[in-house]
DNA sequence: GGCAAGATTCCCT
DNA sequence: GGGAATCTTGCCC
């Protein structure tokens, strides 16, 4: 499928409009280098999140704070968000000054299997590793650290992985915002069709 | 400084 | 299905 020695992506890749984004990164190849060891995941979930117009985004109504400034930068890094006791990772998309990114919901673990299972000692089997947003970055050892780098560079980027056929992608209304009126019902949740590491 | 809320996960009344 | 866990951010409710 594809070798984790291989280039990350290019930065032009963050360039597409947020919707296909979130779309082409199904598929692609997440990883992570620590000191104890490399872990990585294909993407198999994701969420968009489309700025001022949404509701649901922390970017919604153009609001910028020192959380959100990150999204006003140039795509293709890392936006991290520390929720209760977990952190959720973003892929900052839009150009400079359009707040977009594309939350990552669930990947398929592809390297660091062992890595993985030290780090989920709660998980009762492989799919709970990764099959949720706050699951995969406490697995790939994801953290507010990472905030504002740049996905092109170690040790932390994103690369080409398994081919998606567009046929594979389904799409739906997002997870876990039912309190922002009707952005609740935008569709823009996708996954790939029969993935048991999608988080639901 | 203080407090309320949150794009979640885990465990149990 | 409901509530606690427990950290960071944002705004002063």
């Amino acid at each position: 499928m594809c070798n984790i020695t291989d280039k990350p992506l290019d930065k032009k890749f963050y360039y597409q409009p947020t919707l296909e984004l979130a779309k082409a990164l199904l598929g692609c190849l997440l990883i992570k280098e620590t000191p104890n060891g490399i872990t990585s995941g294909i993407i198999v979930e994701t969420e968009a999140y489309m700025g001022p117009a949404d509701r649901a985004a922390h970017s919604f109504n153009n609001r910028r704070t020192m959380r959100t400034e990150i999204m006003y930068g140039n795509p293709g890094h890392a936006y991290t968000y520390s929720m209760h006791t977990h952190c959720l990772l973003n892929v900052v998309s839009g150009k400079t000054d359009e707040p977009e990114a594309v939350l990552i919901r669930g990947v398929e673990p592809y390297t660091g299997q062992n890595l993985m299972a030290s780090r989920r000692p709660k998980a009762k089997n492989e799919r709970q590793w990764t099959n949720g947003p706050g699951k995969l970055t406490k697995a790939l050892g994801i953290t507010m650290a990472d905030y504002g780098h740049p996905l092109t560079e170690s040790p932390l980027w994103i690369m080409e992985g398994r081919k998606i056929e567009a046929t594979q992608i389904v799409s739906g209304p997002r997870i876990g915002i039912d309190n922002t009126g009707e952005a609740r019902d935008y569709p823009w949740r996708f996954w790939l069709k029969g993935n048991k590491y999608v988080s639901k």
